[in-house]
DNA sequence: GTGATAATGATAACTCGATATCATGTCAAT
DNA sequence: ATTGACATGATATCGAGTTATCATTATCAC
């Protein structure tokens, strides 16, 4: 169980070439650079495979219909939704922890930051 | 152009009541206590009516498939998940503007926080 | 190389939120 | 009370995203 495609290689190498979470469908058009005749299903197949074994994870963000991907080996970051293009771009800005402004009782695990406004392609 | 109607008191008196953002299907459940024949249709005419009369405003939350709605008259705020009673609670806690601190280009508009962790009552 | 079988690709089918349709009901100015 | 425009409710429809089906292809242990 567990044979080595160029399909789920090509999947890999979008993950390593990209610098925000992808959408399956953004996936699938850039892996058929590599794999010209690689269909949605097989996509989806190895999206849910790769984050089973820990390669990606999944990225959920506000207002997206869909699940997004990005590889697990990334820092610790945040999000950038660009409201024209609707592209996601990762960034590094991080507003730190915020149990001390809470009241008592509540305990913070994670947080989820998103900036919406617009990229540099789209303020041009 | 604008008829008071009992199911536009009665999405009105679902909101006023409830202290955290509701999706179009709770909204439906909710006020049908007060009209039982209320349909889909209405309530999602209703809340589209509602936010372009300012009264409500939508809500996008991570991990929601739908658009939320609350009050518009809530002042800027952001939102703790609770990870074991999945409630959302409304927390006064802000990390201010990011543009200075983001790659030249990004503009940021609008921002959305989201803490993640446990209650008061699931803490204890 | 061979063969068992896992993976793929094309496409149909499904999910589910949201919208469109349209006959019926209701609000409010008169 | 009348009436015409607006709102409603039941239902059909839409559409994006995702999953299921199944015949075909490709991987890899041997």
């Amino acid at each position: 169980m567990g044979r080595n495609t160029e399909q789920r290689d090509a999947i890999r190498a979008v993950f390593e070439a990209s610098a925000r979470p992808l959408k399956p469908e953004e996936v699938l058009v850039l892996a058929q650079a590599f794999v010209p005749a690689l269909g949605v299903a097989t996509v989806y197949r190895n999206l849910k495979r790769l984050c089973e074994t820990g390669e990606l994870r999944t990225v959920e963000l506000p207002g997206h219909r869909t699940t997004l991907y990005e590889s697990a080996q990334l820092d610790h970051h945040h999000h950038f939704h660009c409201q024209d293009c609707d592209r996601v771009f990762d960034v590094d800005v991080c507003p730190g922890s915020f149990t001390s402004q809470l009241p008592p009782g509540f305990q913070v695990n994670r947080h989820d930051l998103v900036l919406y406004g617009a990229c540099p392609d789209c303020t041009a």
